[in-house]
DNA sequence: TGCTTATATGCAAATATATGCATATGTTTA
DNA sequence: TAAACATATGCATATATTTGCATATAAGCA
């Protein structure tokens, strides 16, 4: 019998499975850096603004701009723009799910 | 009310909560190479020598023992010594529950 | 002891990534 | 149109990561 990755993956060939490990790979870079963490922290509870991200993340504008951009493309979040002001909201619950499990458990093993 | 992330981190100090950050980057950064995912994909159906995994993933011996080394040193794939053979095997199924329900989301959006 | 096999590691080169700083773009208001 | 504000981006630099190659370590066997 076959593993649930395999039958998952099973109508793929190993150029696609490659694709999609590249693709996941992407995905799971985008949540490596603390920095972007902390902004999905921001931004889980509801749509921001850059500015409002900024303020509550204590970095540059020019990092969080970008971080966020980068979290937008990889599809993590969701933008919109009304005249000057940019907002963003989490895309996918899945995704803050996923970071939350993984956050709980590793926050349990600090104490 | 407080959100789901909230209520995780509720009872960490700003200083915590950076260590938790960290820790989770660590995490996500170690399955986010397509390599590793590949030996995570190798190993993922029960235990494998390192030699076996060189042999799955078509990767160099050197490269393959130390991705396996990472993986072990993050706590998502275990280790075991038997005389000259190194055995790897999946630490905690979450892992692999979590890559694969990327590993589907992604499959399936590349059709 | 010497040889073979399995695994790990040191080092250097190539490549990627994050960041700060300055500045561009685009929108609103005076 | 000019000035002010929000956001994005180009460039240089610092830092990290991956990989290949050679070699170390360590166990088993002749």
């Amino acid at each position: 019998m076959k593993s649930r990755v395999q039958k998952a993956t099973k109508a793929l060939s190993p150029k696609q499975m490659e694709k999609v490990f590249s693709k996941v790979a992407e995905y799971f870079s985008v949540l490596s850096e603390p920095s972007r963490l902390r902004i999905m922290y921001a931004v889980c509870n509801g749509e921001k603004t850059v500015s409002e991200v900024v303020e509550m993340c204590g970095t540059s504008q020019a990092n969080v701009s970008r971080h966020l951009m980068a979290l937008h493309k990889s599809g993590i979040l969701l933008r919109r723009k009304e005249g000057v002001t940019v907002y963003y909201s989490i895309a996918d619950d899945a995704t803050v799910e996923m970071c939350q499990t993984v956050c709980t458990k590793i926050a349990e093993s600090i104490h």
